[in-house]
DNA sequence: CCGCATTGGATAGTCACGGTATCCAGAGCG
DNA sequence: CGCTCTGGATACCGTGACTATCCAATGCGG
């Protein structure tokens, strides 16, 4: 496949095409010529990859291609290739951790972690990301409970380990396992958001009786 | 409080504060005399509401404008206000829709909404939203089931029903109702997907037993 | 075997977004 | 009475994700 099929097949144009090869999101094709190259179902596998996470799931082209480099590291353990992928995925931390606010907040977290016997990282960026978003919504008073962090907790643990990570084939090839967790990771995520606001508007119809 | 004061109590620069006057996220401040106006407690409130969707949700000023907007015309009903408000925060419209393969998705969320007894307006942009969603899966070889989706809907409902939509007094003034929903929906949303991330580290942790 | 479209590769330009920076004239405070 | 601050207007900037242009080397169709 040469890359005008690449780009009719996948519905990408050819200079975005360049753009991701330059990029590293994509690997070279296989040079047949000086001025030829092939391409192959990998190829558009990934095409389709790279544009689910941009386009549904606005990850930046950036963190795309960390976690496409963890991939190809081939040196890599897949245990620390996911973690790495996973991280990447996490918001890019905001300015704010330092002041006191913050710090009660991150405690908050950690006690909600080690209640639940969770075993997170104590570094992961995303306690940091979830004690903000308490920090945020104490300062628009409308703090949330420690009952209401709870029940998202334990709802939200049993819907991944019995859908999201039964899906992960943790010990086949690499580049399927980070793309499963990806998937679960963001496709997935967002679909529980729309889910989540397709329940709003029918609770908000049901209450104001429209 | 002038200017310099809302910009130091709100740690947002006053070139910022500026450009958000202009671009009518922030109501005018009370003029006193030709160069000087004054701001109150609601300024300050509402930038921090600002802050925390554009840093924690990223949602770009100009859908927090017209949720503004719909919020200062007062001749819009509660629920149409609501609505739209709920409707701007919705991903703006892939270009997509149109083939095939979206219009069978489209289907299935259909059934799914109506399955599950749901008021969802039939011309909801989330529903395109879902149905997008479920056509990128289907292309990436990680179709969702029909058992899933319900699952993932049933649990989402009793979460959004028990906290979301207890918070919200639909009944006390317009700005605080909105106020309330733009919260459930942006940021408790984004507690979620942390709590998400959360849950799926600790239960990659334990299944690759590192 | 020749001519013109296609290819890979490189470089530069574009557009939207969310701010920043600069300027200005009129207050007001010390 | 001068120095700082203010509101208002206009211009500029940095990032991110492309998109356009050039170029020389193919290579296929006739």
């Amino acid at each position: 496949m040469r890359i005008s099929q690449l780009s009719a097949a996948s519905g990408v144009p050819i200079p975005t095409i360049k753009y991701y090869l330059r990029e590293g999101l994509l690997p070279q094709g296989e040079q047949t010529a000086a001025t030829r190259a092939e391409y192959g179902e990998g190829h558009l596998r990934r095409l389709r990859l790279i544009r689910a996470l941009l386009e549904v799931g606005r990850v930046p082209v950036a963190t795309i291609a960390k976690i496409i480099a963890a991939v190809e590291d081939e040196d890599m353990p897949v245990h620390t290739m996911l973690g790495t992928a996973h991280y990447a995925l996490a918001a890019p931390a905001e300015p704010s951790p330092g002041d006191a606010g913050h710090a009660r907040a991150r405690e908050r977290v950690e006690a909600l972690v080690a209640g639940l016997g969770w075993h997170v990282k104590s570094d992961a960026p995303t306690r940091d990301e979830l004690a903000e978003i308490l920090v945020r919504l104490d300062q628009l008073g409308m703090p949330a409970t420690d009952e209401h962090l709870h029940d998202y907790a334990d709802v939200t643990m049993r819907l991944v380990s019995e859908y999201d990570m039964a899906l992960i084939p943790f010990h086949g090839p690499r580049e399927t396992a980070v793309e499963s967790l990806v998937i679960g990771t963001v496709l997935y995520g967002k679909a529980f958001d729309v889910l989540r606001r397709l329940a709003q508007e029918s609770e908000s119809a049901r209450i104001l009786g429209t």
